[in-house]
DNA sequence: CCTCTATGAATGAAGG
DNA sequence: CCTTCATTCATAGAGG
């Protein structure tokens, strides 16, 4: 259904379509993750997966079925929100740099200067102990609960696309992390996991 | 209770006038576009436009300040996003297939090729309903426009504009009206657009 | 029941 | 156009 305003926002929001139910009984509205499911998030979270691609998305989504109700969305919107929110922990130590910048506009408009945004979110401090740099195998799934003969090009297509140093992978059933995040997660040596379903 | 996030609902807020802002609650550093903005401006997505030139965006925004306080690069960044939201919504590559929580055998299910198998994005399953081919009459703002002699042409294939280059074409003053543009409109001359302020 | 926090979902804004 | 980051909205759930 089109525009199902349920919310208290008068807003445009198509919000409801979102999130399925919870596949457990769960009253429909979003997505609310079990623990395996969580589980195996962040566990490949902490082996430094950070943005994944569709196809990997497809299959974690799919891995994560077996568990219950998901769909590729959740899995993309997880790891937005967990990198989003894991660097927003980590920009607590950095000044309040406002990096907003306004264009040309007439109407006089009022600035903020905003701080870190103490109000709800990081004004907590996380001492988790980053593990990016951890070099971990991951048997997060049986192997025999696929095929791995199945050979799947992934992102092959003659794009002039300039591929981020992001991820590279080969066709075997181990495939490299790199990372380019900078601020973020620094990896001196590519992670050598075994996902084998990605 | 200290302070409680009172941002919720009512996005009506008219921050235009700048009324400065004393604990509004306002704390909008970007560009949240009121309940009439975001109906113009769905409106005239649904007419069938895409990507409005530049003139276009700032006859929009022009319109549009009437609501609200709007620069023109929030409109040119509107129609960005939700050309490609709404694209990534029609396309589904879906976890398509039905969950079952006793089998692991199911990745056989091999399907078409897909064209455009790339990084991230197109995650998205959301069936929403839209009709594309209203042809509807829009008398969104009083006639009170002007006739415009020029008909330029600034948009080409290889003329991709960010927003930047939006503001430097800005300073040639040009009128495009009824740019002959195939790509965006569906269908330039059956709907006859009274977009008289465009 | 109410408040507050955690987080799923959405979208404005850029970068390339 | 594509992808990603930052910020915001809305809500489920834990605690009072």
């Amino acid at each position: 259904m089109p525009f199902s305003v349920e919310c208290h926002s008068l807003r445009g929001n198509s919000h409801g379509g979102g999130g399925g139910g919870g596949g457990t009984g769960t009253k429909c509205g979003r997505w609310n993750p079990t623990v395996e499911q969580l589980k195996v998030l962040t566990d490949l979270f902490r082996a430094g997966l950070r943005t994944p691609t569709t196809d990997q998305i497809q299959k974690i989504s799919t891995e994560l079925s077996f568990y219950g109700k998901i769909e590729s969305k959740n899995v993309f919107y997880w790891f937005q929100n967990h990198k989003a929110r894991e660097r927003q922990k980590r920009r607590k130590i950095s000044t309040g740099f406002d990096h907003r910048h306004q264009e040309n506009d007439h109407i006089s408009h009022h600035h903020h200067h905003h701080h870190r945004q103490s109000s709800t979110r990081d004004v907590f401090e996380i001492n988790e102990e980053e593990e990016d740099n951890v070099v971990e195998t991951l048997q997060l799934f049986p192997v025999n609960s696929f095929e791995d003969s199945k050979v799947e090009k992934m992102r092959s297509r003659g794009n002039n696309h300039q591929y981020r140093d992001y991820i590279r992978e080969t066709n075997t059933t181990t495939f490299s992390l790199y990372s380019s995040c900078g601020a973020e997660m620094e990896h001196p040596s590519p992670l050598d996991l075994r996902l084998s379903f990605l």
